[in-house]
DNA sequence: GAAGCGTGGGT
DNA sequence: TACCCAAGCTT
């Protein structure tokens, strides 16, 4: 310990980049001023829109955030008015954004800060830590942006940012080098500019240190940058590659009673948890996706169905599977019986079907029936 | 550590 | 078309 070998340095966790002040928080803190983004999560320090925000931008761009969050904001304005919502009102807010156990977990996340804390949130980022669907990286967000604590938010952005600056070449998803990425992001943080340096490291790779094309040029970080001086920025960071989704293929009962159509929640749990969608069933292939499938989908329920027609195909891809389904318009025969227990179903109108959560790939085949029906309406007075 | 969990935009 | 990926968290 007492070697030579860090006698020389600084003795800090800082790079040597940093140490020639070269990638200073100084010089970033100078880029940010005449380059920060006047977004709507940045009106005002509010810890409850700060975590709204980092929340939704998970995994999601900021121009597609924007318009989410100022629904959400002026739909839910405060922790309070959150945590008091029923959470089918939060699912529809959520509507579109993806990742709905997001909007469960900020639910619950809302209502334990309003019941434990009195509504005011803890500072401290072990503590946010334990509030549902806050993990490292947002609980630091939200300490260092909305509190100033000398936190390090280690995303996407920083992550790039500092694998290229510093040039580290190991797979940056694992859990070592992001830590030792969030030691030194860490150890740079300026004195009492801690919500700054935030926002301007991830402000640096959404805007200059980007994806593809960085504008290394544009760049206050240039001078200390390994990755530019060796000509590998754009080859920072590496990733592990991800597996490609798994096609999964179905058929869909689009069943109409009277001007009505069958829709069912899906469970609590996995993929689009508490979403609606219309009835369907798993097939082993696309040919075996047919018009009888559609029809057993509907006698599971309890309804004898007519399959009438074909409609379009949806093909709908998530990060993980790819649904590619086909979809029957069916009519009911006779009256609805008992229905399979357990599953909540609904014959919802036209008007009901806009009120209730979808995911796209069903949202989609809701239009279809939409479509269909108007259709009928102009040619039978309906 | 790896897999599950959505969606839309860029190339 | 096909791929990559964008301010991650949970199990």
């Amino acid at each position: 310990m007492a070697s030579a070998a860090g006698a020389g340095r600084t003795g800090s966790a800082l790079p040597e980049g940093a140490a020639r002040g070269e990638l200073s928080a100084e010089r970033l803190l100078a880029w940010f001023a005449g380059h920060r983004r006047d977004l709507p999560w940045r009106q005002n320090r509010d810890p409850y829109r700060v975590l709204v925000a980092e929340v939704m931008l998970q995994q999601t761009r900021v121009e597609t955030v924007v318009a989410y969050y100022e629904r959400f904001l002026s739909r839910f304005p405060t922790v309070q008015a959150l945590a008091a919502a029923p959470e089918t009102d939060v699912l529809k807010a959520w509507e579109g954004l993806g990742y709905y156990s997001r909007a469960r977990h900020l639910h619950r996340a809302a209502r334990e800060v309003a019941a434990r804390y009195g509504g005011s949130f803890p500072q401290d980022p072990n503590e946010l830590a334990q509030l549902p669907g806050v993990g490292p990286y947002t609980a630091a967000a939200v300490a260092a942006i909305a509190f100033n604590q000398p936190a390090a938010a280690v995303d996407g952005n920083v992550l790039r940012v500092m694998a290229r600056a510093l040039g580290i070449a190991e797979d940056v998803t694992r859990p070592a080098v992001r830590r030792r990425i969030a030691a030194i992001v860490q150890a740079m943080i300026p004195a009492g500019r801690a919500s700054e340096f935030a926002e301007a490291l991830m402000e640096l790779g959404a805007l200059v240190c980007t994806p593809r094309s960085p504008n290394c040029s544009a760049c206050p970080w240039q001078q200390g940058c390994a990755a530019h001086a060796s000509g590998q920025a754009e080859a920072l960071p590496v990733r592990r590659a991800k597996s490609r989704p798994r096609p999964v293929f179905g058929a869909v009962a689009l069943i109409d009673r009277e001007g009505r159509v069958l829709v069912v929640r899906r469970p609590d749990g996995g993929l689009l948890a508490g979403m609606w969608e219309f009835p369907w069933a798993e097939a082993a292939g696309l040919d075996e996706a047919g018009p009888a499938l559609a029809q057993s989908v509907a006698s599971r329920l309890g309804l004898a169905v007519r399959v009438e027609r074909e409609l379009e195909p949806v093909r709908h891809v998530f990060s993980h599977l790819e649904w590619r389904l086909r979809v029957y318009l069916c009519r009911l025969v006779g009256e609805p019986g008992a229905h399979g227990a357990g599953t909540e179903l609904r014959w919802a109108s036209a008007a009901e079907l806009s009120e209730l959560a979808f995911g796209r790939a069903h949202r989609r085949i809701g239009q279809q029936w939409l479509e269909l029906r108007e259709l009928a309406g102009q040619a039978g007075g309906g």
